[in-house]
DNA sequence: CGACTTTGACCAGCGC
DNA sequence: GCGCTGGTCAAAGTCG
């Protein structure tokens, strides 16, 4: 079925690598807070150029790091407090760039209180979310740990839509929707609902699901096409190794379509989480506005978020 | 044994 | 108020 390509989605969100058109994978906020910083994520362009970055960056005031601090920090547990929202705290503010579907993105308010849903939330009306658009690629660049607890048909959408939620504890009320972008196959369309409540796990945790796929087909092509790193995400909740597992065997498909574009890879960058408030402390230094030349001779080309790819790697290595 | 995927059914919000 | 659609639950099965 179709069920493969969910996995791939998952992950890789916000910012990956990919190979991808620049432009196209965009965060979107559906908050309606209105804020509009950050979450642009990142490109998963694997030659980001920090440069095509700007674009999304420019309106904004803040510092390139800054943003993207502010970009990751809801993901990435933050080291130690990771306030519920803020996963979509930060996404709350993205610019608008992303694009959404107006409905979703709409709907997300906010509720705070939406982690808590009386046992069958299905609700759409409150829960805040947060849309980002991935490339195939990136779908599984995502340091949590997602179990996937459905799949329906949207309609109007020839793909399905995937249903994971957070494996990593049972209180933790974050999910996430992997759609593909019916007018981009290419990309997928990742929403977040709801925060973490709990630190990124060290390392991808799910051991279980990591490894199911049965199919396993094509673990090695899948390597190849998909694990490349780029940045994913940080820690958006993106795909999980079990996902990205999915991935592998829907990449047997998606492959078929997406090889081209993604040849590239999915290399998770889920260690990276480590790198928290650390990590960025340390990257604040470059919030010179230079810092896109500094990028150009820190992260020279093929590097781009090389960084958290080798992080993701652990991860696509743990999931494979 | 534990964790995950798959799938069908149920339930509730939303629009008319 | 009704129907549609989306979101979640839960059982069955699979895999490490």
């Amino acid at each position: 079925m179709d069920d493969d390509w969910d996995l791939q989605a998952v992950v890789r969100s916000c910012c990956t690598t990919t190979s991808t058109s620049s432009a196209t994978s965009s965060t979107v906020a559906t908050t309606t807070s209105g804020g509009s910083h950050l979450f642009s994520s990142f490109n998963t362009q694997q030659d980001v150029n920090f440069t095509s970055f700007q674009d999304l960056f420019e309106p904004r005031k803040h510092s390139f790091f800054e943003d993207l601090q502010d970009l990751y920090k809801p993901f990435f547990s933050q080291s130690k407090t990771i306030s519920p929202l803020s996963v979509l705290g930060g996404l709350q503010d993205l610019p608008q760039q992303a694009q959404i579907q107006p409905k979703q993105s709409l709907v997300a308010v906010k509720s705070s209180t939406s982690n808590t849903p009386s046992s069958r939330s299905k609700r759409r009306k409150n829960h805040l979310k947060k849309v980002c658009h991935v490339p195939a690629d990136s779908l599984s660049n995502d340091m949590w740990s997602w179990r996937k607890y459905g799949q329906k048909p949207i309609k109007g959408s020839p793909y399905p839509r995937g249903y994971y939620k957070c494996s990593t504890s049972k209180s933790c009320m974050a999910r996430k929707q992997v759609e593909r972008n019916r007018s981009d196959p290419g990309m997928f369309i990742v929403t977040y609902t709801a925060e973490h409540n709990h630190p990124m796990p060290t390392h991808r945790n799910s051991l279980a699901g990591s490894t199911r796929q049965k199919l396993a087909t094509t673990p090695s092509t899948e390597a190849d096409d998909t694990d490349k790193i780029t940045c994913s995400t940080p820690v958006s909740p993106a795909e999980s190794p079990s996902t990205a597992q999915e991935k592998v065997e829907s990449s047997r498909e998606d492959r078929e379509n997406q090889v081209e574009a993604d040849g590239e890879d999915d290399e998770f960058s889920v260690s990276n989480m480590d790198l928290d408030d650390d990590f960025f402390v340390g990257l604040e230094e470059f919030t010179s506005p230079d810092h896109e030349d500094l990028f150009s001779d820190l992260f020279p080309a093929s590097m781009q978020l090389s960084w958290l790819a080798s992080n993701a790697t652990s991860t696509a290595a743990g999931s494979s």
